[in-house]
DNA sequence: CCAACAAATGAGATCGATCTCATTATTTCA
DNA sequence: TGAAATAATGAGATCGATCTCATTTGTTGG
């Protein structure tokens, strides 16, 4: 409501003396100062960040897009940046993509509008994708998150998918499994995805076992047990598999227990990302983590460093495997029950 | 970059005539428009929302706070409120409080710098809430969500906690449990816990049957077995219990499995809150389900429409029992194990 | 007590878009 | 064709804070 003129008025001094009473206040005299001040109290005096951000041509805002906040990977490293971000006095500015290249197009350029300092954002691809092609020939900083780095010529923050996947594949294969699977949402829609899948058949290959086909899911984070039954069935049924991502994971033990398999003696079940949740359910789930925390925080690092000026190129941050109950031995009676 | 004034150069007109080309296309000749357009095009221009804002007064933008992002209750309701605020036009400035007063002080105060045109805020306490009493003082609309109307004075969205609490223990009792607890966080920190104790306390005593004092856990979001062990011991043990939400509700189960009681044999586990995954889990998570989408939907038309000047005294929205496998009939053979 | 210098303050421009009001260009109809 | 009407455009102010540069006030030393 009041602005700097009218505690300017009220002070009896002129705009710029009432600027500086805030902004630089060894520049004014003491008496003058508490006057300001007095004045500022009285009117109730709010700066108005609208004004500073386009007389200093900063918002101290970022854009951040994701591509659903349903996802508590999303949701938890959003919680870190923000945290982040509010520490360096910056703000977010949050949307969600839903993985629509059209969204996703619109939200960028309504934040280029908006002339955020910078950008953070998890796309479908990144590769070939028409939002990246656009910024590349922006100004504006820009990061990705999760996605690995590619071609697009961004920065990225994420871990290495392919090796963290090979990881928990190899997992698998220390503990005795031989007929490892892996399951993921449709498409391999994310590139995200495509790497875990790379991993997993390295890891097989690498242990001369051999990489089963993928079994998709209708949904990217809710599994249907029919698709993948029939690997369960006959001499050469799965003893484990791998998920592209936590939520399937959960989801898929929860459609095989209640199918009245057990998990893990009748299938063993790893999942991916290392939702806080999966800690808490029984049986535990066993995944990899992603430092999500880590991820938010470095991100905004980064991104203010990059704003700031500097390069950057980040390193992968590493992933951990979080051991947990939906991974066992493979046992032999498995394959007398789900034949059942 | 580039501003309306290098438009309107190239194009050989006055400012006013550039920008016109854009807001009222009809009130520029059609060839004047044109060369607008392609000098626009010519020089990358993008409109520059902080000044349009500046000029008009409106931000176009809604303060969010919400407690964490950790908790998918949030997420999902954010997630709603991003896709409805997008679609009329707004964009969400997202913070999280952890609940702390002072955060929630400097978070509103920065807000409100920001001019935003309204605010949906969770507090911890809407009675009582420092930030409420300061922002009754100020002409900025804002609306309160899951928090319980109170004597705030600000319209709020959510459901009736106290009810709905009432019939997840309403729903208990008619299985036949009688000797149903009630698990919450530290302190019943948040008034909806309060609330969700009083439905239960009413319930029970509306069946003649005794509320047990709460059982309250280190945490807000997970529960340690310890504090419940002793209600689930001797001829009075427990056979149900109701949490105040479903991440308790979900890490007391798997504590309770890993220990080797039977959900819901042993103990019957109802939730509240309704998030996505309790219903993949095994045993699924019996629960009040609140309508989070439609939750966020709501805040933000009904915030829209309090910006647009219209009164608002906002209905609860409905709650639903969601039934699920962790709550069963009680069983005689519990008094047995829970001894054990 | 005044010159020389430093400290404090003010006037005015600026950021980019848009609104009002005045002015000029174009129609329309007698 | 000319007057009255309407359509199209431009000049300048405005939103609120801040920066530059000029000016005034205050201080120090000779």
């Amino acid at each position: 409501m009041a602005d700097l003129l009218s505690v300017a008025k009220l002070a009896g001094v002129s705009r710029a003396t009432a600027a500086r009473a805030f902004s630089s206040p060894d520049l004014v005299r003491p008496a003058t100062r508490e006057r300001v001040l007095n004045a500022a109290q009285q009117l109730a005096f709010r700066p108005n960040k609208i004004a500073q951000q386009l007389r200093s041509q900063a918002t101290q805002m970022i854009g951040v897009m994701v591509p659903s906040l349903d996802n508590p990977v999303f949701a938890e490293q959003l919680q870190a940046m923000e945290v982040a971000a509010r520490a360096a006095g910056y703000s977010l500015i949050v949307t969600t993509s839903e993985y629509s290249p059209s969204r996703e197009g619109d939200i960028v350029e309504e934040m280029l509008r908006q002339r955020v300092d910078g950008l953070v954002l998890t796309v479908a691809e990144a590769d070939n994708s028409a939002v990246l092609v656009k910024l590349s020939l922006e100004t504006t900083p820009c990061l990705l998150v999760y996605n690995p780095p590619g071609n697009s010529g961004f920065p990225s923050i994420g871990v290495d998918n392919r090796a963290a996947s090979a990881d928990a594949t190899r997992h698998l294969i220390t503990l005795g499994h031989e007929r490892i699977g892996m399951v993921a949402g449709p498409l391999l829609q994310s590139d995200r995805a495509r790497q875990r899948f790379d991993g997993y058949c390295h890891a097989m290959d690498e242990a001369g076992l051999i990489a089963h086909p993928l079994v998709e899911m209708a949904r990217h984070t809710q599994a249907d047990l029919k698709s993948l039954t029939p690997a369960l069935q006959g001499p050469d049924a799965l003893s484990a598999v791998v998920c592209t991502n936590d939520l399937l994971a959960i989801s898929l033990m929860g459609e095989l227990q209640r199918a009245g398999f057990n998990v893990p003696s009748d299938l063993s079940v790893m999942g991916f990302d290392g939702i806080a949740l999966g800690k808490h359910l029984y049986p535990s789930l066993c995944t990899i983590e992603q430092p999500r925390a880590d991820i938010g925080r470095t991100a905004v690092h980064t991104l203010l460093a990059m704003i700031r000026g500097e390069e950057c190129t980040p390193d992968p941050l590493p992933h951990a495997l979080r051991k947990g109950e939906s991974v066992g031995t493979p046992t032999s009676r498995k394959s007398t029950l789900s034949t059942s």
